[in-house]
RNA sequence: GGUUCGGUAGCUCAGCUGGUUAGAGCGCACGACUCAUAAUCGUGAGGUCGGGAGUUCAAGUCUCCCCCGAACCA
């Protein structure tokens, strides 16, 4: 590793909202993707803190809560265990999962809410809101409804109506009523926010945008259309209880925000922040050096994670607060933005039985299976539709065929005509010679996906890699050559041994539990499970002369079509109307 | 409604700043092999690159219009 330069990235993925599990689309949007990169990178010897958390603030967990008759904070430690056991499930290497609700990120959230306002970034403004008699508390936009004023529809929502899409200011709404309660005794009260004056943020964020040089074409154009636009200010506070509490400048609660707290939108980017920051005292580390530019971390890369939905927020209103304080934070050196995985085309739906959600996946097959699909077809250039059809043929062909086949086909020829051990006999010739060159072409190719991000890309090479096993098999047909010289097949059953353990190490990001059963298997000791350095790559010579070989039980399972129909018919498949 | 991104072989998708006979995987057909999860290896058939017009010596790749899909609009 010498040679190698340490590199320090922190990771970070898009927080997944408290409220329910996640379907796969999620999954593979934002948190295995990262999991991914997390982990090529460490296993390339970098230091690497890959931070994630729930965002448990709002009005939907308040609601969710209410509903489940649950204390929101209860009903969030729930959710957040349910978040973290699926998690755990896909083996997503978080170094932390925190929660938006933790104590650091309220002190942080406060912290940045009062250098903003020091620099004059700040301000109260009042405006009118719905408040609800029946339900004791004002009530955001979209839970007021009532007829619309322009098409009299009578369910038109406080922000839009369905029916004529125009949208709407709740104070106009006719009738109004609230969707919690459905109580009518509505009243519009004036009451005090804060605003964050992002206007005058603009010339700085332009600037910042503009020197961003590892952005893709996409998250640039987003972020500079919206500075073209204009950006607006913004109110950071909302009449709720379950947030971060306002406070002023003093430490104490802001008068006339005693009511309120800080609208999710504000302290959930932070809680990457703050996670770190949990995580460093759970773990006795440093989170400062990691985020503050004054304390060591320059020298770190940022790379985020997200769904397209959320690039804004993380090219403009993350970075309005970070630069706004005035403080040295680290910003975002280089995002990857997915778009969505679709079912069959539409969308995930819970109530329409359509699409599979993380908790189930598990109980149908083990996360690799899931892992090695959702990054092969990644959603990268554009949405991505699963299709079991798609699924069944990727598991069966890549996984059990191309590289379940392999290992087993080398394994067990070792163990039924070499005693079960690595044979030492016969020298290498053009075939290894083949079968070198090609991997060190392909592990370079491959290794350059991982580093650009292109996933897709990443696991096409890996199947590549793996493919070329079976063709060097073939080419060097140790099972013909034994019958005449032992020696020779002994080559190309050492060399197809020493290709299993080269399959599995880089297999390692995508499909980590079957590839640690393999190397635990070859009995590769942890400090030969690194990424094998494309640029020294040491050859087909890993394993020691005589090392133990026996064949391990068969890695994937192939789908069957009648398992495929079940599935189908349980989750949805294609439209049959 | 506005903006943005897509519409490429049966399916899922690659194709940077325009340039030889448009690519991959799956599926399909044929052949080879028999160590292996009826696996593997090889060969091949499949596309007027959504529609129309234009710019150019040359367009999937640029411009305009239209159709279809998706996302965002604080």
């Amino acid at each position: 590793m010498a040679q190698t330069p340490k590199r320090r990235i922190l990771i970070t993925s898009a927080l997944p909202y408290i409220n329910g599990i996640k379907h796969l689309g999620n999954l593979a949007g934002s948190m295995l993707p990262a999991d991914v990169f997390a982990r090529f990178q460490r296993l390339r010897g970098h230091d690497v803190l890959y931070i994630c958390a729930t965002d448990e603030h709002g009005t939907p967990a308040e609601l969710a809560a209410q509903q489940a008759g649950m204390d929101v904070r209860a009903y969030c430690d729930q959710q957040h265990d349910i978040q973290r056991a699926a998690g755990a499930g896909f083996d997503l290497s978080y170094d932390w999962f925190g929660r938006s609700s933790s104590p650091q990120n309220a002190r942080l959230t406060q912290h940045f809410a009062n250098a903003l306002e020091a620099r004059g970034l700040i301000e109260e403004r009042i405006s009118k809101q719905v408040y609800s008699h029946d339900d004791g508390r004002f009530l955001p936009d979209r839970y007021v409804e009532g007829t619309c004023p322009h098409c009299d529809y009578d369910k038109a929502r406080g922000d839009q109506c369905d029916q004529c899409g125009r949208l709407l200011d709740p104070v106009d709404l006719k009738n109004p009523y609230s969707a919690v309660s459905g109580g009518t005794q509505i009243e519009i009260r004036d009451t005090a926010h804060l605003f964050l004056r992002q206007s005058e943020l603009q010339d700085t964020l332009r600037d910042w945008v503009e020197g961003a040089t590892d952005w893709p074409p996409l998250a640039r154009s987003i972020a500079l259309k919206w500075l073209d636009e204009g950006l607006r200010d913004r109110a950071i506070t909302r009449d709720l209880h379950w947030g971060v509490p306002v406070i002023g400048p003093d430490g104490t609660p802001r008068p006339g925000f005693e009511n309120k707290v800080f609208y999710v939108w504000f302290d959930a980017p932070i809680e990457y922040i703050a996670a770190t920051e949990e995580w460093a005292e759970a773990t006795g580390s440093d989170w400062q050096s990691w985020w503050r530019r004054d304390k060591g971390a320059d020298d770190v890369e940022y790379v985020e994670f997200m769904g397209k939905d959320n690039v804004a927020f993380h090219t403009v209103s993350f970075p309005v607060t970070l630069l706004g304080s005035g403080e040295p934070w680290k910003t975002v050196d280089r995002l990857k933005a997915f778009n969505w995985v679709t079912w069959y085309g539409g969308k995930f739906s819970t109530s329409h039985r359509r699409g599979v959600f993380m908790d189930q996946a598990l109980e149908l097959l083990p996360s690799d299976y899931w892992r090695w699909y959702l990054m092969a077809n990644a959603p990268e250039g554009s949405d991505a539709a699963f299709t079991w059809e798609g699924f069944q043929a990727a598991i069966n062909s890549d996984l059990a065929n191309v590289l379940g086949n392999f290992v087993n086909r080398i394994t067990k020829y070792t163990a039924s005509k070499f005693d079960g051990a690595l044979p030492a006999e016969g020298t290498p010739g053009e075939d290894e010679a083949w079968i070198e060159t090609e991997i060190r072409t392909r592990l370079s190719q491959l290794t350059a996906h991982y580093e650009a991000m292109e996933f897709r890309k990443a696991a096409a090479e890996t199947r590549a890699i793996w493919a070329a096993g079976n063709e060097y098999l073939t080419r060097a047909a140790p099972w013909v050559k034994f019958k005449t010289d032992r020696a020779a097949a002994a080559v190309g059953v050492r060399t197809g041994l020493n290709l299993v353990a080269l399959f599995a190490r880089i297999a390692q990001p995508l499909i980590p539990a079957t590839a640690a059963r393999l190397l635990d298997a070859l009995q590769i000791p942890d400090a030969d499970r690194s990424w094998p350095d494309p640029d020294r790559f040491e050859g087909l010579d890993l394993l020691p002369e005589g090392h133990p070989i026996s064949p391990p039980p068969v890695l994937f399972m192939k789908l069957e079509d009648a398992t495929v129909a079940d599935w189908s018919d349980q989750f949805g498949g294609a439209p049959a109307d």
